[in-house]
DNA sequence: TACCCCAGCTTATCCGGTTCAGCAACCGTC
DNA sequence: GACGGTTGCTGAACCGGATAAGCTGGGGTA
């Protein structure tokens, strides 16, 4: 291993990428001391007009910005970016629009101020704690946004002893002393099963998601309550993974039962789009022999025939808001539990009059 | 503003979250220098084997990580996250699984490298070219994806410049001196358009994406090529912008012309499902009186009826692979062009013979 | 015993910024 | 013309790590 220092002209190793500009080199070709120039790039008092004029222009021309890494260490800059832990496999995230929607709303907020967005996907909520911790010793992360809110979730305690900014999107409750910012999905339940109700339902049954997920007792409970007020006699609820093929599968055995309900609710559209397809391999018209709503209305629920009544959120501001709030917190501001707009009931061709 | 400094009991102002341990911490703990713990938790030469492992067991105790800034800073470490810039319109990117997918590929590979992905969406190109710049300042990531390769795309001679290690996913040809990875859209754009023409099509039409974008021309020139080889006098490729209500405008058009198409191949699955809504609506079946075939083969393509026939291509993989081929330029491998898997046609219920 | 070597540490320096405490030069003022 | 205040700048210290070089004590060796 004879590492001549050859070619390069320099003693130092170099790394491949070409050499950065720092505040020096500005300096140096201003003539000034770097203390000038960071005065100057930063708007501080300190240098006349003049200088300043003549150090922006020359760290302009040399396309000079002041490395990250610098700014943190002394104290003066925040990491600059916020974290998203994702846990669920990699591969199904592309198929829930969800994510994607949300995250292109927070990014629409971060990047109106200049704010990074990091992601990492783990597989369960035990490694998350550990990125967690990771990314707050590294400083890398200002804060975080905690998603898929589980019944007693060990995340919550485990950010709160970091003390590290945070808003959980999910709740209400369950969040400790954290920020959240959530809708009454219980609210839109009600309102999806009273509708059914009206147009004669009395067989209605649920798929929800993931039983672990806060959200998805939620809108079980707030299910059951509301077919008890009712009188609904037969009011099923099944949990799933989300998945199209669970959808089917469930979709198939609830249709095959005795009693088969003539109004069924997705908690996703991508089991609400199987569902569909499973009816019309059996058989059944939608919506005149079967009634479909779906949970989250994207491109999915308009695309198909008929097209899916659904339970229609502005996903993409929620994450915005979610996203703004956490700069808040990052900037001081105490918590808050934030109650975004309820999810609302968009009528659409899969939803008619129970046909008996 | 009378800044008194009460409650806090420090003199110095500090942020709201906890202070973080450092290395200084972990050393007095041991009783050794800072020097010590460094060799210790890199696995250096330097500390005896029972000091090593007594700071190890500080600091997993008190919960230390060792700050990204200060060893970005020392030069031992790069800034451990990669960058991707997504330019199209944020309300949109939600609609399409492909980046979702891609993005979960990515993280599969630097998950398992401990590397961050930091996000960032644009409003198009030249904004992009400022976070390039932006990034590569201020050290914030060692590499860049590069999606959605144009005509004569600025990007590339930018990061060039900057010498930015970087992956063009997209090609052939026009990445430059970059590495990129590319698959045969051209091959797959053939195997479809024989497929067609053995099941007696004659009249083909193509719904494109983007025509900017490098692979929408390179489909499009390998269509009109085939289409003329076999004699396909009809053969029409019209553009859009990737949305379900473009693909649905076109659809409406194409099948409303005199002399209309018995098979349609979409640039993509939303567009293709909002076809097939279209053809239904018109009264058309399918695949009767009409043949679809969608590229990249999402759930939406399985989950409608009939399921559509489509462009195959493993997604996620490819992104792992592009991530993976980043991670080794960023160690100093030489950039190469790499050809992923062409797209494998998947025959489903939305092809069959021709009508007439 | 004198010598050398090496394991096992420490001290000093550096990375690229920010910030505080000086410190000249210039101004007007009494 | 000595004084105080402002303006415009600089030197030095600091952030939290990595790293090169120096130091020390104990063991082996001649």
């Amino acid at each position: 291993m004879a590492a001549e220092s050859t070619g390069d002209g320099r003693g130092k190793r170099r790394r491949a990428t070409a050499r950065r500009p720092t505040i020096s080199d500005v300096a140096q070709r201003a003539g000034v001391s770097k203390v000038a120039v960071s005065y100057a790039l930063n708007g501080q008092p300190g240098v006349s007009d003049a200088t300043r004029r003549r150090i922006l222009a020359i760290a302009e021309e040399i396309g000079f910005s002041p490395s990250r890494a610098a700014r943190v260490l002394s104290g003066a800059a925040a990491a600059g970016a916020i974290g998203l832990v994702l846990s669920r496999p990699a591969r199904t995230l592309g198929i829930e629009p969800f994510f994607m929607e949300l995250i292109s709303g927070v990014e629409a907020t971060l990047s109106a101020r200049s704010y990074g967005l990091t992601l990492q996907m783990t597989t369960g909520p035990a490694d998350e704690a550990v990125v967690y911790r990771r990314w707050w010793g590294e400083r890398r992360v200002d804060g975080v946004l905690i998603c898929d809110l589980r019944v007693d979730d060990p995340r919550i305690a485990e950010i709160e002893k970091l003390s590290l900014p945070a808003v959980v999107i999910g709740g209400p409750g369950q969040t400790g002393n954290l920020a959240s910012i959530w809708s009454d999905d219980a609210a839109a339940v009600v309102e999806t099963v009273e509708y059914l109700y009206a147009l004669g339902h009395r067989v209605i049954a649920r798929v929800g998601g993931v039983p672990e997920f806060l959200h998805t007792r939620i809108r079980a409970d707030a299910f059951a309550q509301v077919c008890a007020r009712l009188g609904i006699a037969e009011a099923t609820s099944v949990d799933s993974d989300y998945s199209g093929e669970e959808g089917a599968r469930i979709t198939r055995r609830l249709l095959s039962s005795r009693n088969r309900p003539t109004a069924i609710i997705y908690d996703n559209d991508v089991m609400a789009v199987a569902g569909l397809g499973v009816a019309q391999e059996m058989g059944l018209r939608v919506p005149a022999d079967l009634s479909l709503v779906a949970w989250d209305d994207s491109v999915l629920c308009r695309l198909v025939h008929p097209a899916l009544t659904a339970l229609q959120r502005d996903i993409p501001a929620h994450g915005a808001r979610a996203a703004s709030m956490l700069l808040d917190i990052i900037d001081g501001h105490p918590p808050s539990a934030v109650q975004d707009a309820t999810a609302r009931l968009a009528p659409r061709s899969s939803t008619a009059r129970a046909p008996w």
